[in-house]
DNA sequence: TTGATACATCAAAATATTTTGATGTATAAT
DNA sequence: ATTATACATCAAAATATTTTGATGTATCAA
């Protein structure tokens, strides 16, 4: 969740929304320095919210949808519980 | 998204998730200082991730359902349009 | 109207994150 | 073998965020 907090991580993952991205690809949409992708890419793959996949020179990243489901159902949790608050007697 | 980025702000989100609490509840169940609260209470509501009603001298906060649900549907459409990329043809 | 409570705001200090540029590693092409 | 490409990693510098403690404002109770 916290690696939600950079504004150019929102826009990696914005570009992996179309698929697979490698570094390159993200050099070439973005004008972002190769090392700086990298250091964001890293933090994304901590949090578990992008995988890899190696194919010889290239690295081609892509979203991992069940982290992305995971954080839906927490938000979720977050409003149903409260709604359920409203109501009473059960 | 970005402000869900602290801890602290994740655990304040998580306790509104009761319902309304107000500064003074924070502080009971976090032991954060007072100040403290209050600024990442100001930086939830500039994300319009809670709304504020003040009742005398209490302001009780709570979770605003449609800031949310747009952050539901953002990660949606992340991964929905990846998955159109897989099939074809339509 | 005085004092207490609930919260906001501020500036300075503390801390954390990000960027940069250099260097390292692995793969592949010549 | 040598060179080029794709990417990772590192330390230092730059920048941003957070914390602290003090002060300010509004509301309420005595």
């Amino acid at each position: 969740m916290v690696s939600f907090s950079d504004p150019f991580r929102l826009e990696i993952i914005d570009l992996m929304m179309d698929g697979e991205v490698c570094v390159c690809d993200i050099m070439k949409l973005t004008k972002l320095s190769q090392s700086r992708i990298s250091y964001h890419i890293k933090i994304l793959k901590e949090a578990s919210l992008i995988s890899d996949r190696q194919e010889g020179r290239w690295v081609y990243y892509s979203l991992n949808k069940e982290a992305l489901f995971l954080i839906k159902e927490w938000i979720t949790s977050l409003t149903d519980y409260s709604s359920n608050k409203k109501r009473c007697c059960e």
